[in-house]
DNA sequence: CTCCAGGAGTGTA
DNA sequence: TACACTCATGGA
């Protein structure tokens, strides 16, 4: 199911080759906590702002005042929160360097990461997956959602193992296939339309 | 006006 | 383990 899931979903999306721009590796992690519960275009705005004022790096964040951060941070909401995560994770990557840190083994990494605040499963394997390069399978409200509909239900770590064994450990093929269930989701898995849902074209098979 | 977006943390049963 | 609640801005 897995398999043929993504192969209706690539004909339909195309390769979202530009589906994340970024400059830098920071940019996606910053990008990656921003983004919880959050349209990209409001977390657009405060990454350009920050880009604009050179401050998208762990030192720079480090050295601004909580108070000036929140205010960097509140067109992509929940700013209090997202500016104790962003401090937290400048605090990280700034006694541990990006290039030190994602070289470290993909479970211990990700076990770095959950310690970190506004860290969870999800937003670690983003990291991960689009930050680090590690072939680690995002699952989001959009993918429950989806397999929901197609009868697979589970916790996070269930329905990650799922696509990681039907999967080859790729990397492209696991950012395309989370971007294209977002892209989808985005369509047809809000409100209403939820009958034009993919899953209702797959054929039937099991796994 | 209402609804909710590429979640996480905390508290309760 | 399973929910309910909270955090917050901005666009439809």
């Amino acid at each position: 199911m897995i398999l043929e899931l993504y192969e209706v979903l690539a004909a339909e999306f195309g390769d979202l080759d530009d589906w994340w721009v970024a400059d830098s590796v920071f940019e996606r992690v910053v990008g990656s906590i921003l983004t919880q519960q959050t349209r990209w275009e409001n977390v657009d705005r405060v990454l350009r702002e920050m880009k604009r004022r050179d401050i998208l790096c762990p030192e720079a964040i480090l050295a601004l005042p909580q108070e000036e951060l929140e205010g960097l941070l509140k067109p992509a909401g929940f700013y209090h929160n997202k500016a104790k995560s962003l401090r937290d994770i400048a605090r990280y990557f700034n006694e541990t360097s990006v290039q030190v840190a994602f070289a470290l083994p993909v479970d211990t990494l990700r076990k770095e990461l959950l310690g970190l605040k506004g860290v969870g499963d999800e937003t670690a394997d983003a990291i991960l997956l689009f930050a680090a390069g590690k072939p680690s399978f995002v699952i989001d409200a959009y993918t429950k959602k989806l397999l929901k509909c197609g009868g697979v239900e589970g916790d996070y770590a269930e329905l990650k193992e799922r696509f990681e064994r039907s999967l080859p450990a790729d990397i492209r093929t696991y950012q395309h296939y989370h971007a294209l269930i977002i892209e989808h989701g985005k369509r047809y898995c809000r409100r209403k339309a939820c009958e034009e849902c993919v899953i209702a074209r797959l054929p039937r098979s099991k796994n």
